[in-house]
DNA sequence: ATAAACTTTCAGAAAATACTGAAACTTCAG
DNA sequence: CTGAAGTTTCAGTATTTTCTGAAAGTTTAT
C-alpha cells in the first residue's frame, strides 16, 4: 500500500464508527473501495494486520449493510470480494441503512405511543412533542424515499439547482393560480 | 415519569449510540425534550440514576451539539437545563453537526490527497475513485446547506412535493429551451 | 468416504468507552 | 474574607465493544 492509499484506509477506521460501522469495517471498506481489484480474505487480513476470524465478521457485517459482492473465479475456491455498485449506489445504501437504523425504530415507538389518549397534563405535553418528532421524522423519510426512487441524474439536477428550486416552485404556484 | 414518558426516554437512551452520542446523553436529551419545564442537574441525575458528575459531562457534550439552553431563576443560583429551539431546529442541528463530524473531515482528506499526482497506476484508480467520492459528498454537502439556508416552510412544500419536483424542473427546462 | 481448502463461529482476552464519586474549582451573599 | 451552594474535572473502576485464534462447519475434487 502506498502512504496515500494507506492514509485513505486509515482515515476510513476512525471515521468507521461515526458512519455507522467499528474501525476495522470501515477499514476494509475503504480498502476494498480503492483497491482495483477484488480482495481475497487472508488479503484483507494480511494488508490490515488483523486476524482472518474478524474479517469474516466484517465481511458479514458490510453484507448487511448491502456494501460488498462477493466473487469466484475459476478453478479457485476461494471468495473474492468487492465494493457493491458505483460510489453513487453506495453513499445511497448507507443513507438508507442508516434510516432503517436510526430512524425507523423512533418513529416505530412514537406511533405506539401516540396510540392512547394521555392521562395527564404531563402527558399531554410530551404527547405533543412526540407528535411533532413523528410527523418531522415521517415527512423526512417519505421525502428521501422519493428522491432515492429518482433518477440519479435528476438527482444531480435537482442537488445542483440548490435554493433555486424555490424560485421555480414559486413560478409553478403563480402558473396555478392564473390559470 | 409515567411508563409511557419513560418508554420514550428510554428509547432515546438506546439509540443514543446510534445518533452519534452514548446511551446517558441520549436519555438526557430525551428527558429535556419532553419535559415542560426545565430541569436542574441533580433533577435529571435523580431521573435518570446517575452521578451528578456524568450530568455535567452530558450536558457539556449536548451542548457541544447547540441542543440545550441553560436558564436562570432570579434567587436561585442553580442553573436550568432545556432543549434549544424547536423540534425542527433540533433536527437541523443534529443534522448539521453529523456533517461536521462525519463528512467534513473525510473532505478534507480527500482534497488533500487529490492534491498531487498519482505515482502508479494502482494509484491512479485511487485517485479517481476519491475524485468521485469527492465530488459527490461536495456536492451533497453544498446542497445540504443550501436547504438549511431556505425557510422551513419553503422546505416543507419542497418535501411535500416529493419526486414532483422533477416534473416541475422539465416545465422549467421545456420554457428555457423555448424562450 | 476422505481430505484439502476454504469459511464461520464463538469463548475468552484486549481495548475502548462510559460512569462514579471525591476533590477542586467558581460564584455569590453576608 | 468566609462559607454555602453550586459546577467541573479526572483518576480509577465498571461496562461494553471489538478482536483473536482455535475448533467446528462447508464445499469440492478424487
Amino acid at each position: 500500500m502506498t502512504a496515500k492509499i494507506e492514509s485513505f484506509v486509515m482515515h476510513c477506521g476512525e471515521m468507521g464508527s461515526r458512519w455507522g460501522f467499528n474501525r476495522t469495517v470501515g477499514q476494509m471498506y475503504g480498502l476494498l473501495i480503492i483497491h482495483n481489484e477484488s480482495l481475497t480474505a487472508i488479503q484483507i487480513s494480511e494488508a490490515l494486520n488483523i486476524s482472518r476470524g474478524n474479517v469474516s465478521m466484517g465481511i458479514k457485517e458490510l453484507q448487511s449493510w448491502r456494501l460488498v459482492q462477493v466473487q469466484h473465479k475459476p478453478k479457485d475456491r476461494k471468495e473474492y470480494y468487492s465494493p457493491a455498485g458505483s460510489i453513487w449506489e453506495m453513499a445511497s445504501r448507507v443513507f438508507e441503512e442508516r434510516r432503517k437504523r436510526e430512524v425507523d425504530p423512533t418513529l416505530s415507538l412514537l406511533r405506539d405511543n401516540l396510540l392512547d389518549e394521555p392521562a395527564n397534563p404531563q402527558e399531554e405535553y410530551a404527547q405533543q412533542k412526540m407528535h411533532e418528532m413523528h410527523d418531522l421524522l415521517e415527512t423526512i423519510t417519505h421525502w428521501a424515499a422519493e428522491l432515492q426512487s429518482m433518477s440519479p441524474d435528476k438527482l444531480n439536477t435537482l442537488m445542483k439547482l440548490g435554493a433555486g428550486v424555490s424560485k421555480i416552485i414559486d413560478i409553478k404556484d403563480k402558473l396555478l393560480s392564473k390559470g
